[in-house]
DNA sequence: GTATGGATGTTCT
DNA sequence: GAACATCCATACT
């Protein structure tokens, strides 16, 4: 809901965060995404997430190093933004060392603040609507390619991680969405009984 | 409520 | 030329 006045997040340090997706995706539950932008602070948590782990055929850096995933060999914490399907952006969070090639792919979240400004990107759609897939969280916050390789440990600027500002929920894992590889693993992570997740109810 | 198919651009074969 | 970590409108039950 649109708070007056902006609500207390304090950044996330690198230090806190774990290394490897797996590991990475399930704490990242419940943790606030801050967007900064010049018409005012988007914020939401994040309740869904998946992770693609090092070595895993249906992740983009599975082949190795290339222009457009280099940012997913960042060391864990910074963005990796990708344009799918002609039409959408994708963020994910590089999750571990330099050079490994790994990530979490955020793929809904929770509205905390700036539900006016995500509406202007995406006219009509409900709350419960707004940030709900991979494509519409990007696109609701406004996250383009410009995002890309940004470091998102730095509690400040245009893009970065906070802490939680209410705890995450019972935690459910699934196998991931939208992929023909490796399709049995249990990768994906949400929030039991959150309307802000993606997919048919659950599952 | 579910099912289907089109749109669109970038990357890699 | 195909595949793609998706979304939405439309057509059904």
């Amino acid at each position: 809901m649109p708070a007056e006045r902006p609500i207390a997040i304090r950044p996330l340090a690198r230090a806190e965060l774990p290394s490897g997706a797996a590991a990475l995706a399930r704490w990242l539950l419940g943790k606030t995404l801050v967007r900064q932008r010049q018409d005012g602070r988007i914020s939401g948590r994040i309740v869904e997430t998946e992770a693609y782990v090092s070595g895993d055929a249906s992740g983009h850096a599975f082949k190795g190093k290339t222009a457009r995933n280099a940012s997913l060999f960042l060391e864990r914490g910074h963005a990796y933004v990708y344009f799918i399907y002609g039409c959408w952006f994708s963020l994910n969070i590089s999750a571990g060392r330099a050079g490994v090639g790994t990530g979490v792919l955020l793929r809904a979240l929770e509205p905390l603040e700036g539900f006016d400004l995500m509406v202007r990107r995406r006219p009509g759609a409900k709350l419960s609507d707004i940030a709900r897939g991979p494509g519409r969280l990007a696109t609701a916050l406004g996250i383009t390619r410009e995002l890309d390789g940004l470091d998102l440990c730095t509690g400040r600027g245009a893009l970065w991680l906070g802490d939680a500002v209410r705890p995450a929920g019972r935690l459910r894992r699934s196998t991931r969405i939208g992929i023909s590889r490796e399709t049995t693993r249990l990768l994906r992570f949400y929030e039991e009984g959150s309307p802000f997740v993606s997919g048919p109810r659950g599952r």
